[in-house]
RNA sequence: UCCCUAGUAGCUCAGCUGGUUAGAGCACAUGACUGUUAAUCAUGGGGUCCCUGGUUCGAGCCCAGGCUGGGGAGCCA
């Protein structure tokens, strides 16, 4: 614990007449008198009252927008009527100095795109503050959600060997001198030379390992980062992003969905328990950008409104085959509004997905029993021979949040697959060899941190959830 | 990667049909005021109009190419 409270504390605990220390960073300095501090612990900041009679010319110049300061005096209820306690300040120390010309974080309205650019110093928003407190919140509702259940966290190689993931492209992990490749006989790069004697990339997704795990401690989960090397401009994708891989052993796609649904809501539920100022925070916040919107851009609902929506209603289940049909059923369909084509088979475009959420159910669907061609090779065959056992839930405004499916876990019909997807055994032997010893049906489920994170503060672009977002062409910081 | 769109002061933006010395608000500096709430009032400083080339008597404005940001699509989480 710090010598001194957090504002956070102050705010709790509301010492009256005992003297406390501040410590944090200027957000304004009114009137020569009165210093508005945050220091991170809460969207609230404190009123730091100062004479100016009692203080140095030097120190109270440098009392700057983004200064660090350090004010001790007595806490009182305030004679202003915007705040309920404030700091009666008898000793201020600079810590450190923002010099106003060259600080770039001002009391005004930035755009999010400027911010961006001085990703080092947008923590000190308002906006990043809450958003990056409800990351913690949010990553310390997932441990809590699996660790109350019984499953282990499982730390998943972030180098692999593996590159059978099929989860998309992959960076390139080596030591080799670039400038001097080691060639063999045949001019190729000798890999054997390499550091770990094989070519290696960082992995696209934890959940082969996952599922090794799943069949010997039962119910594991990862929660990592992942990297995809797609060109991906988009504001949902990024090059390096965090995963939630459950992984559950005996349980089918139904027990998968329950989980599921089970997990969002309790990942929600806790974000409103346990930030509830931030969120109302950024709820306002969504309000007033709303207004510089067109009105169909609008958000139908408040934000708080819609993550109580989810957490209070069940999600929709439905089967691809069923998705097709209120596809093709739709006025939507019949006045030709949709650019892509719907037919059994396809996949669905962002267009049908948002028309199935958005506008015919208008809530969180799960839509399961995917054409097999369109799915990855590890998904279970259903009985038809022609679907698999996957899940997708789709929500208002992100889209796809989750995919998951029930595995493959027969040997034979796994192989029949590895072969119909050109994906060579000798790849893949120990995931393999997990259906010839001691075999079981068993599912699982990725989901992308941010994207959770996204939906729960409202935020718009991915790059506004993560630190440092890494996408393709940038990797400042 | 494809389609659309934008780039003017530190920030957010305006800038007419191509026409004289490029504007506002905020921020910043100085002063006034002193229980303010993104305080207020006065005064002041601040510009490679994204870059390169072109058209023109004349380009912030028109044209071509490029760079960067944003939105959408694809891929996906």
């Amino acid at each position: 614990m710090p010598k001194h409270p957090s504002i956070a504390q102050l705010f709790n605990e509301k010492p009256v007449g005992t003297r406390v220390t501040v410590k944090g960073w200027v957000r304004t300095f009114r009137n020569d008198q009165f210093i508005t501090v945050t220091d991170g612990s809460t969207i609230k900041t404190i009123q730091v009252v100062i004479n100016k009679e009692n203080f140095e010319e030097d120190t109270l110049k440098k009392i700057q927008t983004g200064a660090c300061i350090s004010a001790t005096g007595t806490l009182e209820k305030s004679l202003g009527k915007g705040q309920e306690i404030e700091v009666v300040c008898e000793a201020l120390e600079i810590l450190g100095e923002s010099d106003p010309n060259e600080f770039p974080i001002q009391m005004k309205r930035h755009t999010l795109e400027f911010l961006r650019e001085k990703a080092h110093l947008r923590f000190r928003t308002n906006t990043f503050g809450a958003v990056f407190r409800l990351r913690h919140h949010l990553a310390f509702a997932i441990h809590k959600f699996f660790n109350d259940r019984g499953f282990f966290y499982l730390h998943s190689p972030i180098i692999t060997g593996s590159d059978a993931e099929g989860a998309g492209e992959m960076f390139r992990v080596t030591n080799l001198d670039l400038e001097n490749l080691p060639k063999n006989e045949k001019g190729e790069i000798d890999y054997s030379q390499d550091f770990f004697g094989k070519t290696t990339n960082l992995t696209v997704s934890g959940q082969l390992e996952a599922e090794l795990a799943a069949l010997a401690l039962g119910s594991v989960y990862t929660f990592g980062p992942t990297f995809r090397a797609e060109n991906s401009n988009t504001s949902r994708h990024l090059a390096e992003f965090w995963m939630i891989e459950p992984e559950v052993a005996f349980n089918d796609i139904h027990d998968n969905q329950d989980l599921a649904e089970d997990f969002l809501k309790y990942c929600i539920q806790y974000a409103l328990d346990h930030a509830r100022e931030d969120l109302e925070f950024l709820q306002e916040r969504e309000i007033n950008e709303d207004k510089l919107k067109p009105v169909d851009e609008r958000q139908s609902m408040p934000l708080i409104q819609r993550l109580e929506f989810v957490v209070n209603n069940q999600f929709e289940r439905i089967t691809y085959t069923e998705a097709i049909d209120i596809l093709l059923n739709s006025s939507h369909y019949k006045k030709k509004k949709f650019k892509f084509n719907v037919e059994w088979g396809i996949d669905l475009q962002s267009e049908h997905e948002r028309y199935l959420v958005e506008k015919h159910f208008q809530k969180p669907v799960i839509i399961t029993g995917y054409p097999a061609k369109i799915k990855a090779f590890y998904m279970r065959l259903n009985e038809d021979g022609k679907t698999v056992a996957a899940m997708d839930i789709l929500v208002p405004g992100i889209g796809e949040i989750i995919g998951g499916s029930q595995r493959e876990e027969r040997y034979e019909v796994l192989l029949e697959k590895c072969k119909a997807f050109n994906i060579p055994e000798d790849h893949i032997w120990w995931y393999l060899e997990t259906r010839k010893f001691g075999t079981c049906p068993h599912a699982g489920f990725g989901l992308g941190f941010e994207r959770l994170i996204m939906y729960v503060t409202g935020m718009q672009n991915i790059r506004d959830v993560i630190p440092f977002p890494r996408t393709p062409q940038n990797a400042e910081f």
